[in-house]
DNA sequence: CGGAACTGTGAAAACTCTGTGAAAATGTGG
DNA sequence: CCACATTTTCACAGAGTTTTCACAGTTCCG
């Protein structure tokens, strides 16, 4: 099975090495960084992080400005660590977009609980499958299933479906398509998207309408309202 | 836009209704259970309910009883409510499947910024956005919403909207606009800032006086005070 | 008041982007 | 090396967007 990685961004080392024994014995693998710059390079060079631990104080950017860059292209769990339990700040963070916060000093068991919790909805967790609107994608088996019929999808259609799915709701351009569901040093004609993105709607069927044209701009994977 | 409903479980009604109000302002329906058993009921009956607000200790069927018995139906996200924070609790909690723990007494602030990030999270609610006098740019969707009903803008339009509104109050030259919404070699005529503006206005409905005309300048984006 | 300068507007022209089908390239297993 | 499936490229038509333009309407200011 896959290992998921945890990117866990503290300025102490001490504290990071707490943090990532804890979740090594869970089975996650964890990359580290030391401050804001390392985690915003880290996290974009990485593509597929699962969820970031993040320390609010932190020299060069702190943990606020890396929930608000990194907000801007991925959805990804984030979890902030905050020294005390002021309010304002818990508050500031839930609007950033912080999926979860936990104040020093805090219990490794709890953090452990937590980071499960949140996987587990997020649906990344391994074993689970992720579904949305009647689309349910199993990763672990490489295999998509409509309203429970099975659709037969090539390699490509089924990244970029699984793609597609998990950042739903987020307009994407064809650059952003290519650096993640192709290599980042893809060279090739991102029209080559469009091909793909045809078939995947026609073997989606009428739930290929999820799929949506941004003008100018690219695509969007929503499920409709 | 579609209230999203939450379930707020818990025996005593002044609990409930402290819950409810805070909920309520954030244009949320609440639905309101004092026990377990009546809360399975409800939720099995309505089948939209998006969150479950849920106190540990109820008669009839306690917290995790309830959890318990939704879990093998649905994944809808659950917040506990629980007297202590103990963590043996917490951690019990965790493993039923429960995502979120909150350990009363709580800030009501606290609670609705929670709710909103689970929702968020889980794709029912809309991810951060710019708000400004009931119109709502969310830059990571490419979409806007004027008092809850999308309006549907083009490439350019939107990107000047998202220009005004990060700008609003401030007297914009048609030079500063084309500087920053078009490219910067952009040699055409200044006068299509005038055309985009009345697509704008007229797309926005009442809220277009917004855009307000500053003779002999460019434009500036004020909500009526 | 009257002219000059500026903005609003509707329609047409110019342009850009996407959907699509087919062909070419690439990869894969026998 | 060949059949087969997948992926990429390409070209064209059609759809949608942006820009231009001409004219009408406003505002400014002596």
């Amino acid at each position: 099975m896959e290992q998921l990685k945890i990117l866990v961004v503290d300025d102490e080392a001490r504290m990071r090495k707490l943090v990532k024994d804890f979740l090594t014995v869970k089975g996650f693998r964890v990359l580290e960084a030391g401050d804001g710059e390392e985690a915003v390079d880290i996290f974009f060079a990485q593509k597929d992080i699962a969820l970031l631990i993040l320390d609010v104080m932190m020299p060069k950017m702190d943990g606020w400005q890396v929930v608000k860059t990194i907000r801007q292209h991925s959805r990804v769990p984030i979890i902030m660590l905050t020294a005390r339990g002021e309010e304002r700040d818990e508050l500031q963070g839930f609007d950033l977009g912080v999926d979860e916060y936990i104040s020093k000093p805090f219990s490794p068991k709890i953090l452990v609980a937590r980071v499960e919790a949140i996987l587990r909805r997020s649906g990344t967790a391994a074993g689970d499958a992720l579904e949305v609107g009647g689309i349910r994608i199993d990763k672990a088996a490489h295999q998509v299933t409509i309203d429970g019929t099975p659709v037969e999808l090539s390699y490509k259609e089924f990244e970029l479906l699984t793609y597609f799915a998990e950042n739903q709701g987020m307009a994407l351009s064809r650059e952003k398509i290519l650096n993640n569901v192709w290599n980042y040093d893809y060279f090739g004609d991102a029209r080559t998207i469009d091909t793909h993105v045809k078939k995947l709607r026609s073997k989606m069927g009428e739930k290929g309408d999820y799929i949506k044209t941004i003008w100018g701009m690219g695509y969007k994977f929503e499920v409709n309202a």
